[in-house]
DNA sequence: TGATTCGTAACTACTCTGGTTACAGTTGAG
DNA sequence: CTCAACTGTAACCAGAGTAGTTACGAATCA
């Protein structure tokens, strides 16, 4: 449930890519190079990092994003939030249920209580992880190389 | 992430719907009712029940779903299990990340364990409530109509 | 035998996702 | 000032997943 989307992968490995040379701008296309997908791709997810106050955007000739603060102060529940929204990890009903039934006019009610205690303890494991650290496990499980070979 | 589907949320409401009278089995055109949705789709539900072990079925002329152990027995991780599987809740790239690139190479990794500690912290959450729990809220919330009114 | 019910295949409509092209607007360098 | 680089965004496409629906064979009970 949730998204069943990539969209936080993606947003993670982007501000990875972004901690190893912090202040330098990297352009979409060279991000792009490393995800493996399309510029406007890294575009999209850029724009809701930068909507969310996690990176900077400079436009023309030499731009691109940067970092807009330590990668230490970026949880990966702040990625979520940036890319995510609001939104549950579960789903209720597609149709609400019969509100005829005694199940059925309650049980929204229920599970909505119970989903979200359930959304929010994996959102609290995601807000111990930050950036920095996600950087510094891929430095040392042996990506030392440069983020753009030649 | 996930699924972003209603499984789990019609899969908790059929059994809260069996758990109403144990050992009466309940036919897929009355759970739909109560759902509001097509027979079909509540019986591909309680098969992915059956598969797992929740639920008996009987065909035939007065046949049905009923629950397979008490309700205070079944959590809603079971649940979760049986119509999601073992899939995490969170995804990885579509497109694996470029090989040549240091932090491509190894974010998949890093973001394997993450995922799977948010993952797990959300299922913790569903194993501790069972149908019975679910079951007795509704109760409590004024769900004290019968299943199926006249 | 006949009515009831399940299990499943097949089909449809809808939505989401990622990928792609295209293009206007901004920026910095020369 | 001009030009190349880069962003932001719209538009479109193909594929996958989802819920809903019809249909029908098989199983079961009265």
């Amino acid at each position: 449930m949730g998204a069943n989307n990539s969209r936080v992968a993606v947003a993670v490995h982007v501000l990875a890519y972004l901690a190893w040379r912090p202040g330098e701008p990297a352009a979409s296309e060279a991000v792009a190079r490393s995800v493996n997908t399309n510029p406007v791709v890294v575009r999209r997810i850029v724009g809701a990092l930068r909507q969310a106050g996690l990176v900077t955007v400079q436009p023309g000739a030499g731009g691109g994003a940067r970092l807009a603060r330590d990668a230490g102060e970026i949880t990966l529940l702040d990625v979520y939030r940036a890319v995510e929204g609001p939104q549950s990890l579960f789903r209720l009903h597609a149709q609400p249920p019969s509100a005829c039934c005694g199940v059925g006019s309650q049980i929204g009610g229920v599970l909505e209580g119970v989903f979200c205690r359930a959304s929010r303890a994996a959102q609290d494991a995601l807000a111990q992880v930050t950036v920095a650290d996600v950087f510094r496990e891929v430095r040392s499980r042996g990506g030392a190389r440069e983020p753009q070979p030649a």
